[in-house]
RNA sequence: GGGCUCAUAGCUCAGUUGGCAGAGCGCACCCCUGAUAAGGGUGAGGUCGCAGGUUCAAGUCCUGCUGGGCCCA
């Protein structure tokens, strides 16, 4: 061989033009070039004019496993869907896709948050002075135009998600039937007796002279003036000194709160005598002085001081949630100005005093340099009044974090007003109780639904529950291992727990589950300290709370029955709630049957309905969605079994819904249904910037959904979403998607090979079968690969561990597939006979690998994994979607080597070996290395096939040889090559076309 | 201020009951040019947020601190 013979490119040159077009080279029409942006709509455009959601819903022979409950939470219909929206939207869609090809019939009907002080603000800002003097059912019709059209453009926005769900049947909680059935909610709740009216302190805003509920409040940092002031004790023995950030609600002080196991101490203050507590006395009073005398908080309750500028005498009471952190340690208490006020002042008997009127003016009953006078302008003129009159010991500007109104940003104040309310502590009977169990409030209710941690029992019931559990459940293992195959067991622990009582199997309840774990906790915090929920809104965008009052003149309770709640609901779903603003009372009371209604106020009767003033309250937003597993999923027929332990299986929103729509709906839920809405909770976390700092729509740091879509496709959108781990917050960057795009691509480009060496292959016609000695070839190992990787994700998605799912399809493109398998068989793919029982064999494999992948991938990329089977299939009518996993038991049964992952182990060693002699030697090209490799410790190394082996590390030769201790790589560049397959071979030799070929490539061209 | 939660390689994240710090991406070097706006190989990299404690042994358990996030006050 000449030296020229010898330099590879012009090997290279020789054989191109020689033996190229008798290879079977990858053919595909399934492209490179993704092109998401054109595709992805068209793939839209299919399916909705086969009408795929229908489809799924009428296979129900496709659905072995029956129906998985899953229910939308209504995102709220005003303004772009952002990346928030994304995220969760794209989440569900996994759960609706996965679901559905675990064989489960997925209803999914998607819905929207209409009624709500965002939209109406936002209607009233639009409409500007006019609004004054417009009805509330002209606002009211603004208000749902303009969600209306934000129903439109997000519904569209999330349809280019390509999210799988009921769009032409959407729930909307402004349609009347909705609105119906949040009535009737109500009407359980009137008659579980926790509905109450009363006044209350609660948040005000002044803006929109509305109470708000926690969830509408925003806290932000505000500069207020903070006062020490003195109240001159009525024996005229000195003065207390309190502290307020809030000098206008001084006119509603009632009483001083003062712990009772605090020490407090006279102080001399320029020859006056102050009380305060000894703690905070020198950071108050700025002197290192002793007191004069000392006394607990206990002997100071029941002093009676003078209010600075009013004419009334109040005494010092004892309240446990007086601190020595800031201020004087005795608290200024206003019962009409504050929660902690209020209960105070509820145990001392104290007027829920409150001078501030709705446009957060003082009324007469304030001194007169007040009357008229707004709450924040009234600061200054309370700080003047106080220093004019020598009260003021110091004031001074003070930066707090303090509440402010959701949407209009301005500040909010604690103000008693009239209001609705549900009672979390009354106890109310359930139907569905244990028999014998004591009535039990929703706080019980609800924290005994959402379980107890059963590594962490807290209860004596709950101890004991853990271990009669335990104890049954070794019973019955010992039964089974007796051989047994029912166990009595079983049977004695049910009894065990009825003859336990109605408490301990009330108690037993498994509870609902926390994904990830720990919101169990969270909301079991929530829960312990929420207070009464306020349902009352003054504002015109809702739906009215049904209570009608007494005309002028006439005394007593409104009507608010659960009769009457019926017939107004029973309305509302014919005329919707727009009735109630322009209907004549006895016409909103068409339904209601006074004269057999026993709850209905004796005023009632006497007066007539035609003469009932409707009241002007509507809903809290909440308790609107919070119905929603009864306007949606009991209402369509959608809801599991009357006898499931929950209304549906899943509830999946980000972590901030724990105290809003979760719990929210499980108070409704367990007042009417008496069992929770939800059997699981699954939560995601926060998106954050880059710098894992929180992301701000007016900061700039907010990617556009739409742009995400022009950019990168749904798909790639998908994909991102698919590998996050969602439980906490996630970091979001435009940079991101662009690696996802990455991702996307490599998963492609190897979908596009599996599917280019498949030209021409027909599976059912082509298939090989594996016999007993294939259980070495790389085919069976790949087999078995397929049959992991569809266990890994199909348990993945199970647990909605997407993520984990995405990293095991990833690696299994990527490495498994790409790096390895691919790789090796490269070779008799493209050089055996098109119809060798090797490279048939090999298809299959690559077959079955394609299908099975396809069909992963298709929950995270609807799109491309419906492109990919189509070119498969080569029907463009067939649809991936419509299918269930590929079912990998039948690969199971295919015979594989034990070995392999030994073999695949050493492998990694004779890669390295193999580098490490190339730069040696200065070979370049692996394929004029041959390998020889110790034999693998307690492995039958004969029965693989060295092509395979060679194959699998890109060489041309292999051999296991006994008398080695380290890898040996074999130079064969003075071996002759064969011209078509590039590999060194023993075989290679002229053949009768005037080439050098190996006798494979020789025989593949029926050469001699 | 309180509840829940997070902090591991340049980036995104795994790390089961305490037992020799892992993956992917990116990067560097090399190969292939018959997956080609592709494909393959090898390699570099970390005081596991900080400070204490328990332990033969701590990324892992405990306490405190710092800095994020959600919810509340």
């Amino acid at each position: 061989m000449s030296d020229q013979q010898m330099d590879p490119r012009a090997d290279k040159t020789a054989d191109k033009k020689t033996y190229k077009k008798t290879l079977n080279l990858p053919k595909s029409a399934f492209p490179m070039k993704a092109n998401l942006v054109q595709n992805e709509p068209a793939s839209l455009k299919r399916w909705e004019k086969m009408g795929l959601y229908q489809k799924l819903r009428e296979q129900d022979h496709a659905n072995p496993r029956g129906r998985y409950v899953f229910h939308d939470g209504p995102p709220y219909a005003n303004g772009s869907i952002h990346l928030g929206h994304l995220l969760n939207k794209v989440l569900k869609d996994f759960v609706v896709r996965t679901k559905t090809m675990a064989g489960y019939d997925v209803p999914y009907v998607p819905g929207w948050d209409c009624h709500g002080l965002p939209i109406e603000h936002k209607v009233m800002q639009e409409l500007g002075d006019k609004a004054r003097d417009m009805q509330p059912i002209q606002v009211r019709r603004k208000c749902k135009t303009s969600a209306e059209k934000f129903v439109k453009l997000q519904s569209g926005q999330m349809k280019r998600l390509l999210t799988l769900a009921d769009y032409a049947d959407p729930y909307l909680t402004m349609n009347p039937g909705y609105e119906g059935a949040v009535l009737e909610v109500f009407a359980d709740l009137v008659e579980r007796g926790v509905v109450y009216r009363g006044l209350k302190p609660v948040h005000w805003s002044i803006e929109n002279q509305t109470a708000l509920a926690e969830a509408e409040l925003e806290y932000y940092d505000r500069d207020d003036t903070s006062v020490f002031v003195k109240f001159d004790r009525v024996d005229g023995r000195g003065s207390l000194m309190i502290w307020t950030t809030t000098p206008w609600t001084l006119p509603a002080n009632l009483a001083v709160a003062v712990h009772e196991r605090h020490d407090y101490g006279e102080y001399d203050l320029n020859g006056q005598t102050v009380i305060v507590a000894v703690e905070l006395a020198k950071k108050v009073l700025k002197t290192d002085a002793e007191p004069k005398k000392t006394y607990k908080g206990s002997e100071l309750v029941g002093l009676e001081y003078k209010h600075p500028f009013i004419d009334r005498v109040s005494k010092v009471v004892s309240a446990d949630y007086v601190t020595l952190e800031d201020g004087t340690g005795l608290v200024h208490t206003a019962p009409g100005h504050g929660v902690d006020d209020y209960q105070t002042g509820l145990r001392e008997g104290l007027d829920v005093y409150c001078p501030v009127r709705d446009d957060g003016t003082f009324d007469d009953t304030a001194p007169d340099w007040l009357q008229g006078i707004n709450v924040w302008k009234a600061n200054d003129l309370v700080v003047d009044k106080l220093r004019e009159s020598g009260h003021l010991f110091h004031a001074e500007q003070f930066t707090h974090s303090y509440p402010h109104d959701w949407r209009g940003k301005s500040p909010v104040i604690f103000r008693a007003t009239e209001q609705w309310f549900v009672s979390v502590c009354k106890e109310f009977k359930h139907d569905r109780d244990p028999e014998g169990l004591k009535s039990k409030s929703f706080i019980e209710r609800s924290l005994n639904e959402i379980g107890f941690d059963r590594d962490n029992p807290q209860t004596d019931a709950q101890h004991e529950i853990i271990e009669a559990e335990a104890r049954y459940q070794r019973e019955a293992q010992e039964e089974y291992s007796r051989g047994e195959t029912r166990p009595l067991a079983e049977k004695e622990k049910r009894q065990f727990f009825k003859e336990l009582g109605p408490e301990l199997q009330w108690t037993r309840a498994e509870g609902v589950r926390f994904i990830p774990k720990w919101g169990r906790n969270r909301m079991r915090g929530m829960l312990e300290s929420r207070p009464d929920w306020c349902l009352s809104r003054q504002r015109s965008w809702g739906l009215p709370i049904p209570a009608f009052y007494p005309p002028e003149g006439v005394e007593g309770e409104p009507l608010l029955t659960p009769a009457s709640t019926h017939a107004v609901a029973k309305l509302f779903r014919e005329k919707g709630s727009d009735a109630w603003f322009v209907a004549p009372p006895e016409e909103l009371l068409t339904h209601y049957d006074l004269a057999n209604d026993k709850d209905a106020p004796v005023w009632v009767k006497s007066c007539g309905l035609g003469k009932l003033v409707p009241g002007a309250d509507i809903f809290d937003v909440w308790f609107e969605s919070g119905s929603s597993w009864n306007a949606v999923m009991l209402q369509r027929g959608l809801a599991k079994p009357d006898d499931a332990s929950s209304v549906t299986d899943l509830y999946l929103e980000g972590s901030d819904q724990h105290r809003g729509w979760f719990q929210l709906s499980l108070l409704p839920c367990l007042g009417s249904q008496g069992k929770p809405p939800f059997g699981a909770v699954l939560t995601h976390g926060f998106m954050v910037a880059k710098d894992g700092r929180k992301m701000s729509k007016s900061g700039g740091n907010a990617l556009d959904v739409d742009v995400l879509f022009k950019d990168f496709g749904a798909d790639v959108c998908r994909w991102w979403v698919s590998g996050l781990n969602t439980d906490n917050d996630i970091k979001v960057d435009l940079e991101f998607f662009r690696l996802a795009g990455e991702e996307y691509r490599k998963v492609r480009n190897t979908i596009k090979f599996l599917l280019s060496n498949l030209d021409g292959f027909n599976f059912k016609k082509d298939k090989t079968r594996f016999e007993e000695d294939d259980a070495a070839s790389i085919d069976a190992w790949m087999t078995h690969e397929i049959i992991k990787v569809s266990d890994t994700v199909q348990a993945a998605y199970d647990g909605f561990q997407f993520r984990k799912a995405h990293e095991a399809l990833f690696n299994f493109c990527n490495e498994t597939l790409s790096a390895v398998y691919l790789t090796a068989v490269k070779d008799r793919l493209y050089c055996d006979a098109p119809d060798s029982p090797r490279r048939r064999r090999t298809q299959s494999t690559i077959y079955r690998a394609a299908t099975t992948l396809i069909r992963l991938l298709a929950p995270l990329m609807p799109h491309t994994a419906d492109e990919a089977w189509r070119a498969l299939m080569g029907d463009q009518e067939s649809c991936v979607h419509l299918l269930p996993f590929q079912d990998v038991d039948c690969m199971r049964q295919i015979p594989v080597s034990p070995n392999w992952q030994a073999v695949m182990q050493a492998r990694d060693l004779w890669l390295k070996s193999i580098e490490e002699a190339r730069q040696a030697q200065g070979i370049d090209n692996p394929l004029d290395c041959g390998v020889r490799v110790p034999t693998i410790k307690d492995v039958a190394c004969s029965s693989f096939d060295s092509t395979d082996l060679a194959d699998l590390c890109g060489v041309s030769r292999f051999a296991f040889d006994d008398s080695l201790d380290a890898v040996a790589v074999d130079d064969l560049r003075d071996e002759p090559r064969c011209e078509r397959s590039w590999k060194r071979d023993v075989t290679v030799k002229p053949r009768s076309d005037g080439g050098t070929l190996s006798d494979r490539d020789a025989k593949a061209l029926g050469l001699t």
